[in-house]
Order: structure tokens, then sequence, then C-alpha cells
DNA sequence: TCTGGGGTCCTAGGACCC
DNA sequence: TCTGGGGTCCTAGGACCC
């Protein structure tokens, strides 16, 4: 039928994994694993380090001293580079349709003509693979559920492509009909557990219920997944995503802190990445919020675990006061005889930035703060400049722990990538 | 015995995603 | 010793108003 589109969803495959490797041929065949902040947990594997059973989300100090994951490559997550060839990623989609939906950082959605759907899917992944050096998988379908499905078998099949869109109703069924509920997107553990109760266990099971019931007994949420399933689209593409609602930092700690000048530190040092991401999405925030946190159950110790909200005088995105604010704050919440191993700041109620001098205000001066910050930032790096103790390459002990970190080779010119 | 009703706004918490 | 970080949306319930 002319006019006809369909939704397809590009997906690289293991991410961070597959950016690591562009710059180091030597583990294309290697089970590669990307670890967390702080090194703390695996959070990307290749297909060979899934084939070893790494699991995801595991503990690297599980993971090192097994025999069995001997030939595990451990490295840490970089993410400048991943945004980096995720931006690559999309210009070349974007060469085939402007009708992108950015969803994460490794996948896209796309909306094609229903005829040559397959045909340009084939030629995004081949021209991905070359130019950008990414290896990705494309599923085809009426609604963005059911091209999540497609995507997922065209990387279990290794076919690289997959249509649902022309697959008969008696094949789709008995797709969906072994397909686990907890697999679809926007099923998670809760509501699988909840689904199984009622005697759903798959996706065929779910696409056949009444959508009415479903609305009253779960959420409009799980309705919408039904009516996708069932093949109607009720997830249109958003192709220029909702304005920043809200923006937060928050890490474990390298070192646990204890003193009311290091917790501080810390909240200051995060409000100025607050602050920098706020300018970089033209936002400003209203809500500072700073939490401190002595961490998980399997801590022993004394635990706290507090949280102080600040409604600001005027909406900002200067460097300053947010980090000013911050450091407030956190030291309202400190209190002696415990060991903070979390700390974030969360910045709400965000507003277009619109710049007005306000009685409490100096936008004159915060502004060209900002922009000497970010422009010395842009040119040698985060860690390059900043207020109070952060931003000094004498890193705080505090700081995270990366200790298997590829270089910058794209985003940084001190560690470009060399050719002998 | 009887104890309105509907609307809005806000917040906390649950659930999901990658 | 060692267990991630950053988001969104929805609902329920309370406060408040007329």
């Amino acid at each position: 039928m002319p006019g006809e589109q369909v939704y397809a969803l590009v997906d690289v495959d293991s991410m961070y994994a597959s950016v690591e490797r562009v710059f180091r041929p030597d583990l294309r065949t290697a089970p590669v694993i990307v670890l967390s902040n702080n090194d703390g947990c695996a959070v990307a594997r290749s297909r060979e380090a899934k084939a070893l059973g790494v699991g995801m989300g595991q503990p690297w100090f599980q993971i090192r001293d097994r025999p069995k994951f001997r030939t595990v490559v451990a490295l840490s997550s970089n993410f400048a580079l991943y945004g980096d060839f995720s931006a690559r990623m999309l210009a070349v989609v974007e060469r085939h349709t402007p009708l992108v939906e950015p969803y994460s950082i490794d996948e896209c959605f796309l909306r094609l003509p229903a005829g040559r759907a397959g045909e340009i899917a084939a030629a995004l992944r081949e021209q991905i693979g070359r130019w950008v050096g990414l290896p990705v998988s494309v599923g085809i379908a009426g609604t963005k559920t059911l091209a999540k499905v497609a995507t997922k078998i065209a990387k279990t099949t290794g076919t690289g492509v997959h249509d649902l869109s022309t697959t008969s109703p008696t094949t789709l069924h008995e797709i969906l009909d072994s397909l686990p509920t907890k697999e679809i997107w926007g099923i998670g553990g809760r509501l699988s557990a909840r689904l199984a109760a009622h005697g759903v266990t798959t996706a065929a099971q779910l696409a056949a219920l009444d959508p009415g019931w479903v609305r009253r007994s779960y959420t409009i949420v799980v309705e919408r997944t039904v009516r996708e399933l069932a093949g109607t689209a009720c997830l249109p593409l958003e192709h220029t995503p909702p304005p920043r609602r809200q923006l937060l930092h928050c890490r474990m700690l390298g070192q646990p802190v204890t003193s009311e000048t290091d917790v501080a530190d810390v909240a200051s040092s995060y409000a100025q990445s607050i602050a920098t991401k706020l300018r970089r999405h033209q936002r400003a925030t209203n809500t500072l919020c700073v939490w401190l946190s002595t961490g998980g159950d399997f801590y022993t110790g004394p635990s706290r675990n507090a949280q102080a909200t600040q409604t600001l005088l005027a909406p900002t995105s200067a460097t300053v006061p947010l980090a000013r604010t911050a450091a407030r704050l956190a030291r309202r919440l400190w209190q002696p005889g415990y060991q903070y191993r979390r700390v974030g700041v969360m910045a709400l109620d965000l507003v277009p930035d619109q710049r007005h001098p306000g009685l409490w205000t100096h936008p004159a001066r915060d502004d060209a703060l900002a922009a000497t910050l970010d422009a010395v930032t842009a040119r040698f790096g985060r860690d390059a400049i900043g207020l109070g103790r952060a931003g000094i390459r004498q890193r705080a002990a505090w700081a995270m722990r990366q200790q298997r970190l590829s270089p910058a080779y794209t985003t940084r010119w001190d560690q470009l990538a060399t050719v002998r």
C-alpha cells in the first residue's frame, strides 16, 4: 500500500564492548566486558563474554578470580567515547530518513516506508558497520513493541535484520507464544510475576487479553503494551525529544568519606557537573536536591540516608550558586560517625534557560564564568578546571576508580590514537 | 440514622527502561 | 576490599478549595 509506514529499531550489538573493539582490533574475538563506575560490575558483555557465562551486573570481584573467566578482558566504562559513537551512528541513520527517535545511547526508532523497509535496513546496517565500525541489528514491525521483538530475533538468529511486518499471523503467533512476558519491552520482573498469577506467561497470552480489563487491573502502560503486541500502534515516534524535566548526578564514591568538608566537596563537584549539563540542554533549575547515603545493606556499620531539598531564589544554570547551594545542603545533612559511600545531587523543576537579571542573582557575572568553564572543559577535559577541589588533576581520594580506562580516542586531543 | 462531592495540585513511591 | 548511573511515567493519597 503506498504511503504506509512501519517502525524500525536500530540497536548496536553489545554497544560498549563493540566501541572498545573499534580501537582494539586485537579484541575482536575476545570475551570483552565493560565495567561500571568504580570498576564495580559488568555493564556490557560481548557475545563471547555472554557465552562464557558472565552475567549482566555481575560484580567484577566475582569474575576476576574464576578460572573459567581467565580470558575475559575487562575495561572501565568510557561514556564520553560511547556518546561520540552514538552520535556518529545517528548521523548515518539520518542520511536515510529524518523520522528518527534517538531512544538510548545504543538504539533509535525509525519510520520507514513499508515496501522498502528491509532494503533500507540492510543498507543502514552495512553503512554503520563500514563507516562507524559498529555492528547493529535492525527489527521491523508495525508497532514499536513488536519492532523490539523483531530486533531480539535479528540478534539471536544472527541475521542482522528481521522483518515482522511481513510475517503471517500464524507465524507471528508462534513467535509470541514462545516469548516469555518478562522479555517484552515494558514488562519487568514485578509485572511478569503479577501476570503469571493470572495465568499469563507468554506474549501471545498477553496480546489476547481484553485491553479494558488490563487497564482496570494494571495500568494504562500495560494496556498500551497489550494493544501494541496485538498490532495496534499506541506509541508514536517521538521525533523531537521532550525537554528534560530533571537532571541528576549520583555516584558510589571511590572511597567512603567521613568529614563534613569532604561531603561538601563531593556535592559541590557534582553540582558543577549538573550546571554544565543544564547549560548544554539550555535548561535552568528551580530546585536542588542533595542526598547522602552510607550505601546498601551489604555494608556493615551504622547506616544513614538523608536528603534535603532547596528551592532557589530564581531558576539558574550557573555553576557558582548551584555548587554553593549543594555544598551548604550537604553540610546540613552531614553527621559525624558515618561512612558516606554515595552522594547524589539532583536538579528538579527544570525550565527553559532564560536569564533575567534578578534582585539576588548576577547573571552577567555568572554567565561569563560559566562560558569560561565550559570552554576550558571542552578543550582540556572535564578534570581541567573547577571550583573548590573539583577539577584539580590530582584526584581526590573519593573520585571514581577507573583502573582499566581506554583512552578518549575521539574526544580528547591529548589522547588521539597514533598511527605508526 | 445520618456524616457531600468534585476538582486540582503536590508528593512519595512503584515500576519500568537502557 | 570489591555490588552502576541516569532517566521517565503513572498512581495513590493527602491537602485544599468551592
